[in-house]
DNA sequence: TCAATGACCCGCA
DNA sequence: TTGCGGGCCATTG
């Protein structure tokens, strides 16, 4: 667990870095990360977040702009409920206008 | 070591 | 339009 500094770091680097009232997708990442179809495996560093309290997990959705992984969240209206907080509508656990809060970490280079 | 799983995404029927 | 299968890489049993 300790040795994970190989992209799993960088997963929590990019999720760390997301704007205040802004998501962004696992495919996002993974692409940024150079994964491409690598997808899953940052959905599974999001699960092994669980030991970094800095990862605002909340942020981070599917390409659908669904809350794929609320139900991991401490409470499964928890993630809804800090998207909310940060100014974003969810509406049956999926996130108004997705595209609209949309983050790109490629931004970064801006 | 091998096999199975996972907070996903894309392509095809 | 909806449903099914394959692929990606790493962790765990």
């Amino acid at each position: 667990m300790q040795n994970r500094d190989n992209f799993f770091d960088l997963v929590y680097q990019v999720v760390r870095l997301i704007p205040k009232g802004r998501v962004t997708s696992y495919g996002a990442i993974a692409n940024y990360l150079g994964l491409k179809s690598g997808a899953r495996m940052v959905g599974y560093a999001m699960n092994a977040s669980h030991s970094q309290a800095d990862i605002p997990a909340h942020r981070v959705v599917n390409r659908n702009g669904v809350l794929t992984g609320k139900h991991h969240f401490p409470h499964p209206e928890f993630m809804q409920q800090q998207l909310e907080l940060e100014g974003i509508e969810v509406k049956n656990d999926k996130i108004l206008d997705f595209e609209k809060h949309f983050w790109n970490p490629n931004e970064l280079n801006n």
